[in-house]
DNA sequence: TAAAATATGTCAACAAGGCTGACATAAATT
DNA sequence: AATTTATGTCAGCCTTGTTGACATATTTTA
């Protein structure tokens, strides 16, 4: 009897806890933290027909203009397919337009247009003000403490992205090098 | 003409930095360490063919066993056909066992069997390293200031559920009252 | 006791946003 | 000239969310 859900399925009543070695706390917290740091932007985009994927493309185009098609694929970490629905959407909205790169023509430069960047700062904004907010009294040591937390939660092969974002500590930047 | 897209679709050619009035570090910080957070039991999931959402529903039951579903889709503020899916996996397979309730008989409570409580551990633990290796040397005072600001991004209504999750500051727990 | 409300389950359909595989085109590289 | 690269696109699949409608058992209320 290979008992795959029979006799033996004899519930558990005791609640596991934090001392079971295991940090429950935070893995809690970041999920409710997360999924209401996305809840303001997510009613604001489902006015437009947007979703969340919408949200990050036009964030990183905000962020790195200029950047091909290949380099927002390496941030986003997702396939060109999926990429290619969003995007497509974004610039018949007109919220994002191709330039063909300089350089090598095969490329297609993102860059945001007005309507993009008013967009993305209207979606950025209510996220900024809940972390304004969430970090209340806290001295510029403690956010010091939050973001370097916050980045080491990272893959650290993908920290040096973090770093080469416009206005970050150790990166100078992307936009013209 | 409405220029939906047309001739002053002009392309932005500077980064929006930290300097627009706007927490770009923090947005982008909980973006990148989410999404990497998640993926260690994302991984894992696959080979069971379940996904981030069977993840929730076992956290949750594990750590509130004894909840009913109406409970747990107040936790999870996702509707009851999405989680009657998942669920149904989940007590087919052997990791939950439901339990008419004994006071009102047309609840059911929810309880983790031992292989559920095992699966549970299985994904919490790489998410508890990830979390105590970004922790790294942080004095207990910064862990505080971490937690107290995760919390106090999550929407006010809510972090009563947070507080009465078993070990919790405040709360006195869920399982036997 | 009969009627209404409640807790849960379930069916069907839909949408967003991931995925894979395959193939086309233009431009650059070899 | 051939190959590789950057991008676009078609088609189909999966998970996980959604809504609306309806069934059943049980509890509460009138």
């Amino acid at each position: 009897m290979t008992d795959r859900k029979g006799s033996n399925a004899i519930p558990i009543r005791t609640a596991l806890t934090n001392e079971d070695g295991v940090d429950l706390a935070i893995i809690e917290l970041l999920f409710f933290a997360y999924r209401d740091f996305t809840s303001d932007p997510d009613q604001m985009l489902a006015e437009y027909g947007f979703g969340r994927a919408h949200h990050r493309v036009l964030h990183f185009v905000n962020r790195m203009p200029g950047l091909t098609v290949a380099e927002l694929l390496d941030v986003l970490k997702i396939t060109k397919q999926s990429l290619a629905r969003v995007l497509k959407q974004l610039i018949d909205t007109g919220h994002i337009v191709q330039v063909p790169g300089p350089r090598d023509r095969r490329q297609r430069e993102l860059y945001p247009t007005e309507k993009g960047r008013a967009l993305m700062l209207d979606l950025a904004r209510p996220q900024s003000r809940r972390i304004l907010a969430a970090l209340g009294e806290s001295s510029a040591t403690e956010r010091e403490g939050i973001e370097r937390f916050l980045k080491a939660m990272v893959n650290p092969e993908l920290r040096a992205q973090i770093d080469n974002l416009p206005g970050n500590t150790s990166g100078k930047g992307h936009g013209d090098e």
